[in-house]
DNA sequence: CGTGGGACCTGAACGC
DNA sequence: TGCGTTCAGGTCCCAC
C-alpha cells in the first residue's frame, strides 16, 4: 500500500502520539513478521521508551531509549493502528505492542525522585497515565518489524536508499539518475536505491503530469522533460501529503480514518475514462510486471 | 549489467 | 451461492 505520502503521514501521527510511550508487552500470531526473531525482539523493546519516529524511503524507524531501533515496513496491505486496550477489535491484526505514557508532569517527579521511575503495577496507575496499543494489521503479511542494534547496521541499512524526494534530491542528481539508465523510466522511478519513497501510485501521476511516456527509456528522457517530470514528483508527492495519502485500497492512518488522495488521482486506476487534458481514453499496460496507467496521446 | 518471472500471502471484485 | 480468475499501493531472489 503506502508510498512516501502515506508513511509519512502515519510517521507524523505515530510521532504525535506515541513519543515518550514506552513497550509493556508485544503478542503476535505472526512470528515470521519479527526480525530476526519475535522472542529477541520482544526482550529488546520491552522497558524502551519511543524517544522519536522517522522515516526513509516506505520505513519507519522508532528511536528507542538505550539507541536500539524498531522498524517497520508495511509493504502492500500493512497498517499501524493506535487505540485503546478497550477499543474493539480490528481485522487482520497480527500483532499488538502495549504502550504505557507516563505524563511529563509526573516524569518531572520521577526525576526528582519524588515518584517510583518505570512502569508501574496496575494499582498504582495514576489517573493521568495512559496504557495504549500500537495494532499491526496486514492482511496479507508481507509487512514485517526489525530489531537494529548496531550503528553500523543502520547506517547499512540506510546507504540502500536513494535521496529523499522533499529533502535532499536536487534536480541534477535526478537528471543524473535518469541518465544512467536504459531501462523504462517508470522502472527507475520505483528503484528505492535510486529513489526513496515513490511507489506505483505516484509513479504514475507524475508521468502524467510531465506528459512522460513511462516505457521510454531513463536515458532518453531528455534535459527538459527530465526537469519537468522532477516538478511533477514534488507536486504529486505534496498532494498526496495534503490529502493524508491514498485509501484506495487496504490504508488508513493511525485511528483508522481514510486518505483523501485517491479522490484526486490524476492517471492512476482509471483506465477506460478519459484523459483529463486531452479526453484520450487512459490505457493499462503492464511495466515490468506492475500496472501502469497513462494516456497514449499525451505522454511521450 | 538488465530483464522477466516467481515467491512471499490473503482478500476483494468480477464473470459465469 | 459457489467457484475460478485476476488483481493488488512492495520487495527480494534466481535463472538467463
Amino acid at each position: 500500500m503506502p508510498e512516501l505520502p502515506e508513511v509519512e503521514t502515519i510517521r507524523r501521527q505515530l510521532d504525535k502520539e506515541l513519543r515518550g510511550c514506552s513497550f509493556v508487552s508485544v503478542k503476535t500470531d505472526w512470528e515470521k513478521s519479527f526480525r530476526p526473531s519475535f522472542n529477541i525482539v520482544s526482550k529488546a523493546i520491552v522497558g524502551k521508551e519511543i524517544e522519536s519516529i522517522s522515516r526513509q524511503a516506505k520505513l519507519l524507524i522508532f528511536h528507542l531509549s538505550g539507541g536500539i531501533e524498531l522498524l517497520f515496513h508495511l509493504k502492500l496491505t500493512g497498517q499501524l493502528l493506535v487505540r485503546k486496550p478497550s477499543d474493539p477489535a480490528d481485522k487482520y491484526v497480527r500483532s499488538v505492542f502495549t504502550l504505557y505514557w507516563r505524563p511529563p508532569q509526573l516524569r518531572e517527579l520521577e526525576l526528582l525522585e519524588l515518584l517510583p521511575k518505570g512502569v508501574p503495577l496496575r494499582k498504582s496507575r495514576r489517573p493521568l497515565e495512559e496504557m495504549k496499543e500500537l495494532r499491526f494489521a496486514d492482511a496479507r503479511k508481507f509487512g514485517f518489524v526489525k530489531l537494529i542494534t548496531g550503528k553500523k547496521e543502520m547506517e547499512g541499512l540506510l546507504k540502500g536508499y536513494g535521496p529523499e524526494p522533499l529533502k535532499d534530491l536536487t534536480l541534477n542528481k535526478f537528471s543524473a539518475i535518469l541518465k544512467s539508465s536504459s531501462r523504462p523510466v517508470k522502472i527507475v522511478l520505483l528503484d528505492q536505491a535510486k529513489i526513496s519513497g515513490l511507489g506505483n501510485i505516484y509513479a504514475n501521476d507524475a508521468l502524467w503530469l510531465a506528459k512522460v511516456d513511462p516505457r521510454k527509456a531513463g536515458n532518453k528522457v531528455t534535459k527538459g522533460l527530465s526537469k519537468k517530470l522532477y516538478d511533477s514528483i514534488l507536486i504529486v508527492l505534496r498532494r498526496g501529503l495534503k490529502y493524508g495519502g491514498a485509501s484506495d485500497q487496504w490504508y488508513v492512518q493511525t485511528h483508522g480514518e481514510k486518505g483523501k488522495y485517491q479522490e484526486h488521482f490524476l492517471v492512476y486506476g482509471r483506465s477506460g475514462e478519459k484523459c483529463q487534458r486531452c479526453h484520450t481514453e487512459i490505457k493499462r499496460v503492464a511495466v515490468g510486471g506492475r500496472g501502469t496507467f497513462f494516456c497514449p496521446n499525451c505522454q511521450r
